[in-house]
DNA sequence: CGAATTTGACCTGCGC
DNA sequence: GCGCAGGTCAAATTCG
C-alpha cells in the first residue's frame, strides 16, 4: 500500500492545485511556487532529478498541449511561426502567455503567432492606403515587445518571490528550532537549519536530508549532535524487527519514566543504550527532567473520516489495540514501518461524540527520510510539536514562552483562521488540530473522505498547514477539556505568507495521489479547501490583485477590456488542460512543491 | 508462505 | 500497596 504512496504515489502537488484549482487562488500559488511557467525555462535541466519525475509529468502535459497547438498553428502559419523559435526556449512560457495575450490584442483572427510575424506580413503586404493599418501594427508590435518585457520582469519577479518565500520559510524553521533550543541552553543549533535561499521546487532536494518528523525537541538533548548523523546510522544500526525490541528496550530500559519512551526513539537515543546505561547515567536530572518534557510531545489530528486510518504518507504497522476509557471505540496503536527501527507511532480513534471523527495522535521522531508525501503531516506535526514546545517550556518568563507559542502558531499554521489547541498538560504535551471545521467558505468542511484505490483500507487525506495548509483549524471546547493548561492559539492567516504556505501544503497534499485515472475528488476537494481558505483572507485577496495588475499592468490599458476577457479565457484554458491531466499533474506538483 | 492484523497477556505509571 | 488504565508484546490468526 505505501508502496503505491511511495512509488507510483505522489499526487499532484503545488502544480496541480495551482493549475487545477479555481483559476484565482492557483494563480496566485503559481507565483509562490515554481510555476509551470517557470518550470518550462527550467524543464531541461530539471527533469533529472528525483522530484523530477512527477514534474516532468506536468510539463509534459501541460506542455506538450501547448507545443500541439503551437505545432497546428505552425502548420497553417508557416514560416511565421520561425520567429517564436528564434526566441529560445527560455521564452517558452512567456511565449505561451505573450501569445494568448497576442491573439486577444489582434482585432482580427489573422493568428498573431508572433508580432514579428505580424509586422513583417503586414509590411509585406504593405499598401499605400494601409499606412494607417501598418501603423497601428507597429504600435501593437511595440506593445507586444512590451509586454514581453513585463512578462520577463513578472518571471524574474516571480522568481525573486520564491526566493523569498522560501527563504521565510528557511527563517521560520531555523527560529522554531532556536525557540526550541533556547530552554536548554548550551545546546547548539538545532537544525543545521538555514538552507540556501534558492529553492522551492528544489528546496526538495535541500530539505530531503531533514525531512524528519521532528514531534520532539529531540534536537535538544545532547541527541542533537547524534540526531543528524544518526538519520543514517540508526537505521544501519538497528535490524528493523528488533527494533521492536529495540524499543522496548530503550523505552523500559529508559524508563525511569515514560519521557524516555520518546527520547527511546529518537536517532540519537537508540545510541544510548547501545553505549551503555552509562551514557545515561551521565545525563544530569535536570536534562532528563526536560527532556520528559519535551520529547512525549504529540500532535493529534482530528478530522472528519469514514476510512479507519488517515493516509499520512507514510506506512504504518498495526500494532495493538485496546478499549480506551470512557470511549465505545477502540484505539489501535500504529508504528512507522518504512524504516528500520523507526520509532514514530501513532494512536488512531474515532471520537466518542461524533464518531465521524477521526482522531489520530502522532508522536515521536522519525529517523528516515520522508516522502514527499509524508512530508505536509509531518512538517506540520513538527511544527507544531515545535510550536507547543517553545511555548510550553520553562523559558525565562511565560509570556515569553506564550508568545513563541503564539507567533509560532501564526507562523507555523498561518492559514488557519480558526484554532490549534496546544496542551502542554500531563501526561504529554499534546497539540491538536482540529479539521472538523471548516471556514464558512471551505466547499469541503471537512470529510475528506478519499480512499485510496490502492489502500488496503480506505483512507483519506488530510490537508495540514505545517506542510503549509489547513483548511481550518477550530477547536471545539470539548476538545480541551483534559489537557488545557496551556493556551488556545487563535491564529489568523496573514497576507500572502499564509497564501504561500498554503499552497505549499496544498501541493503536498495533493501529492500523495495515486498516479494514474484516479479521484480528482479528493484532490478537488483539497483544492477546494485550500482555495476557499486562502482567498478567503482579505490581504490574499490584495496580494492578487497586485500580481494580477502586474502582470496584466497598465500595459493593455487600452486593450485591458479585450484583453482582459481574453486572458481569462486562456487561463481557463490551460487550466482544463491540465485538469484533464489531472493525474499526471498532480504527480508533478508534488515533486515540484518538495 | 510471508506479511499483516488480531487479541489476550504483560508491563508500567499514576492516583487513591 | 493496590487497583486502574494506558501502552506494548508476541503468539495466533488471517490475508494476499
Amino acid at each position: 500500500m505505501d508502496k503505491g504512496h511511495l512509488g507510483g504515489g505522489g499526487g499532484g502537488g503545488g502544480g496541480l492545485l495551482a493549475l487545477d484549482a479555481s483559476p484565482r487562488p492557483l494563480g496566485f500559488l503559481n507565483l509562490l511556487s515554481p510555476p509551470p511557467f517557470h518550470r518550462s525555462t527550467m524543464e531541461a535541466d530539471d527533469s533529472g532529478g528525483g522530484g523530477g519525475r512527477a514534474r516532468r509529468s506536468v510539463e509534459v502535459d501541460f506542455f506538450s498541449d501547448e507545443k500541439k497547438n503551437m505545432k497546428k498553428s505552425r502548420v497553417s502559419g508557416g514560416a511565421a511561426a520561425e520567429a517564436d523559435d528564434a526566441k529560445g526556449p527560455a521564452a517558452a512560457g512567456l511565449a505561451i502567455k505573450k501569445e494568448d495575450l497576442t491573439i486577444n490584442l489582434l482585432p482580427a483572427g489573422n493568428n498573431a503567432r508572433s508580432d514579428r510575424s505580424m509586422v513583417v506580413d503586414d509590411d509585406a503586404a504593405s499598401r499605400p492606403d494601409h499606412e494607417e493599418k501598418s501603423r497601428s501594427s507597429n504600435e501593437l508590435a511595440a506593445m507586444q515587445a512590451e509586454l514581453g518585457r513585463m512578462n520577463e520582469e513578472n518571471q524574474r519577479l516571480r522568481g525573486m518571490l520564491t526566493q523569498v518565500t522560501t527563504s521565510y520559510q528557511a527563517l521560520q524553521m531555523h527560529l522554531v528550532a532556536l525557540m526550541q533550543q533556547r530552554p536548554q541552553m548550551m545546546q547548539p543549533p538545532t537544525q543545521p537549519e538555514p538552507p540556501p535561499p534558492h529553492q522551492d521546487g528544489k528546496a526538495e532536494g535541500a530539505v530531503v536530508p531533514r525531512q524528519f518528523l521532528d514531534l520532539g525537541p529531540s534536537s535538544g538533548a545532547g541527541g542533537e549532535a547524534a540526531e543528524e548523523p544518526s538519520n543514517s546510522s540508526t537505521e544501519a544500526g538497528s535490524p528493523r524487527r528488533s527494533s521492536s525490541t529495540g524499543n522496548k528496550d530503550q523505552e523500559r530500559g529508559d524508563s525511569p519514566d515514560a519521557p524516555s519512551t520518546a527520547a527511546a526513539w529518537l536517532p540519537g537515543r537508540a545510541m544510548a543504550p547501545q553505549m551503555g546505561a552509562a551514557g545515561a547515567a551521565g545525563k544530569s536530572h535536570d536534562q532528563q527532567a526536560q527532556d520528559a518534557n519535551m520529547r512525549k510531545a504529540r500532535v493529534s489530528v482530528r478530522a472528519r473520516s469514514e476510512a479507519p486510518i488517515i493516509a499520512d504518507g507514510c506506512q504504518w504497522r498495526k500494532y495493538g489495540q485496546k478499549m480506551a476509557k470512557g470511549n465505545p471505540c477502540p484505539r489501535a496503536y500504529y508504528r512507522c514501518t518504512m524504516a528500520t527501527g523507526c520509532p514514530v507511532r501513532k494512536q488512531v480513534q474515532r471520537c466518542a461524540e461524533d464518531r465521524s471523527i477521526l482522531i489520530t495522535t502522532y508522536e515521536g521522531t522519525h529517523n528516515h527520510p520522508l516522502p514527499p508525501a509524508a512530508m505536509a503531516m509531518a512538517s506540520t506535526t513538527s511544527a507544531a510539536a515545535s510550536m507547543l514546545l517553545s511555548g510550553s517550556m520553562p523559558s525565562a518568563d511565560g509570556a515569553a514562552g506564550l508568545m513563541s507559542s503564539n507567533f509560532l502558531a501564526r507562523t507555523v499554521l498561518p492559514c488557519s483562521s480558526s484554532m490549534a489547541t496546544i496542551s502542554a498538560s500531563a501526561p504529554f504535551p499534546t497539540v491538536t488540530l482540529d479539521l472538523t471545521h471548516a471556514p464558512p467558505g471551505a466547499p469541503n468542511a471537512v470529510p475528506l473522505n478519499a480512499a485510496r484505490p490502492g489502500a488496503p483500507a480506505p483512507q483519506f487525506q488530510v490537508p495540514l498547514p505545517g506542510g503549509g495548509m489547513a483548511p481550518a483549524f477550530a477547536v471545539p471546547p470539548q476538545v480541551l477539556y483534559n489537557q488545557s493548561k496551556f493556551s488556545g492559539l487563535q491564529m489568523s492567516s496573514d497576507s500572502a505568507e499564509a497564501a504561500a504556505a498554503a499552497a505549499a501544503a496544498a501541493a503536498q497534499f495533493a501529492q500523495p495521489r495515486p498516479p494514474i485515472g484516479q479521484l480528482p475528488g479528493p484532490l478537488s476537494d483539497t483544492v477546494s479547501a485550500a482555495a476557499a481558505a486562502i482567498t478567503a483572507d482579505p490581504n490574499f485577496t490584495v496580494a492578487l490583485a497586485a500580481a494580477i495588475t502586474s502582470i496584466i499592468g497598465g500595459q493593455h490599458a487600452a486593450a485591458a477590456g479585450n484583453s482582459n476577457a481574453n486572458n481569462t479565457n486562456t487561463n481557463t484554458t490551460s487550466n482544463t488542460n491540465n485538469t484533464s491531466s489531472n493525474n499526471t499533474t498532480s504527480n508533478n506538483t508534488n515533486s515540484e512543491t518538495q
